[in-house]
DNA sequence: TTGTTGACTCTGA
DNA sequence: CTCAGAGCCAACA
């Protein structure tokens, strides 16, 4: 059963974001580090992700701890409400303690403390 | 093949 | 802290 479809690439964005567990975020940038690319492409991937996916993309953000602004326009609204739901906490400015909540896949990347 | 676009990040002021 | 510009890589036509 391979997937044709979507890139080999893609297919290792979604899969550490699955990694990423409830009550934790991560970003663009860290995402694209780990599995050897800009920060773009994880956005990019992000993008094509279809909904009903398995792929928990409302805990990837950007590295200001705010969800980006999608071209669907309610899509970071969603997103606000889901990592509610999780536990997460907003600013006044819709921003994220990304110190408090910032998962450093501990399981992938050794030490950070 | 080239050119444009995109859910970003960095550096400078 | 915020605002603005440039760089970056990958997918699509």
């Amino acid at each position: 059963m391979s997937q044709k479809s979507p890139s080999p690439l893609y297919q290792s964005v979604y899969t550490l974001v699955r990694q990423i567990p409830p009550g934790y975020v991560t970003t663009y940038g860290r995402i694209g580090q780990l599995i050897g690319c800009t920060a773009r492409t994880v956005g990019f991937a992000m993008a094509a992700l279809p909904s009903g996916s398995d792929v928990p993309w409302q805990r990837v953000i950007n590295s200001l701890g705010k969800v980006s602004p999608r071209t669907d326009g309610e899509g970071n609204l969603l997103q606000r409400i889901l990592l509610e739901a999780e536990g997460l906490r907003f600013d006044r400015n819709q921003r994220i303690d990304l110190a408090a909540y910032e998962w450093g896949f501990s399981d992938l990347e050794e030490g950070s403390f």
